[in-house]
DNA sequence: AGACCGTTTGACAATCGTTCTCAACATAAC
DNA sequence: GTTATGTTGAGAACGATTGTCAAACGGTCT
């Protein structure tokens, strides 16, 4: 057996050029972004990583909490690089533009409604959609 | 040029067997089905009505806010007839049972939000998941 | 360095929900 | 009945995502 890691927790995750790649460039911007377009601006930056592993990347990404998922209106996956606290987002139609917001009466309130309905092991989505002043003043 | 509806407004929406079959089926029930699913008990009910249909049926009914529409965690639309006035869900992660929930608070919270970052044209998405009585009784 | 071994990768095929195509049909208007 | 227009459905096409699996890699031990 190997020296560490001998319990049975999580297996090992590598730190590879790949993985890293992908690191670098969710950081690189901050607003949401599909798999596709996230592969593509790997590309642009000449750093070539297989489509399919973008997407098995993003999704450990997003099992770790590392970055925040959601689904536009046609059911697309796009991602965005977040801070780690609970929050939700305010996302401009027309250009992706994100804003982070919180809404401690909001987390107060989906509680609230879950328990009087005797619902346990409670969560919640909430996105806000709209048009960014840069993008209504076109 | 014809003698009704002169002027540009919505083409008219003809009855037909099929629409009226979704109809029914979907008020047939009140927890969020896929369109595969409602094309199945279409089916079991005796009313054959082709796949295509029952997705543009859904659509045009989603359109109209007679059926509420949202998207599970990976991403396939399911349909609910619904009530008429805005509400959000508090859905049962096990079952689909489902509670349409009303918080004037919350809206009022996503317009100020919107309006405090100069977002327009603003819309917003909440669902709750959790488990339900019933199912955690097991 | 070299062997070992589980992890990761990537080109490509396969899935699967959804939409498109378009000829046959149904409904409404005349 | 005839014409004009909305509707249907079988099947092809699409597009995002996932599966396959042999080759490449990373870390470890000698
Ligand atoms: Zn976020
Ligand atoms: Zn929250
Ligand atoms: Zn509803
Ligand atoms: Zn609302």
């Amino acid at each position: 057996m190997t020296s560490t890691d001998a319990g049975g927790g999580t297996p090992s995750l590598r730190p590879t050029r790949q993985r890293i790649a992908v690191a670098e460039t969710m950081a690189s911007f901050d607003d949401f972004r599909s798999a596709q377009e996230i592969h593509d601006l790997l590309g642009k930056r000449g750093e070539q990583v297989g489509l399919a592993t973008v997407y098995r990347t993003l999704q450990r990404m997003a099992d770790a909490g590392e970055v925040d998922m959601l689904r536009t209106e046609d059911g697309e996956a796009i991602y965005r690089s977040c801070s780690d606290t609970h929050h939700h987002h305010l996302v401009c139609r027309s250009c992706g533009a994100t804003v982070e917001v919180e809404g401690p009466t909001v987390e107060r309130w989906t509680r609230a409604i879950a328990a009087e309905h005797g619902y346990s092991d409670v969560s919640h989505t909430l996105e806000i959609f709209g048009t960014c002043p840069a993008c209504s003043a076109g």
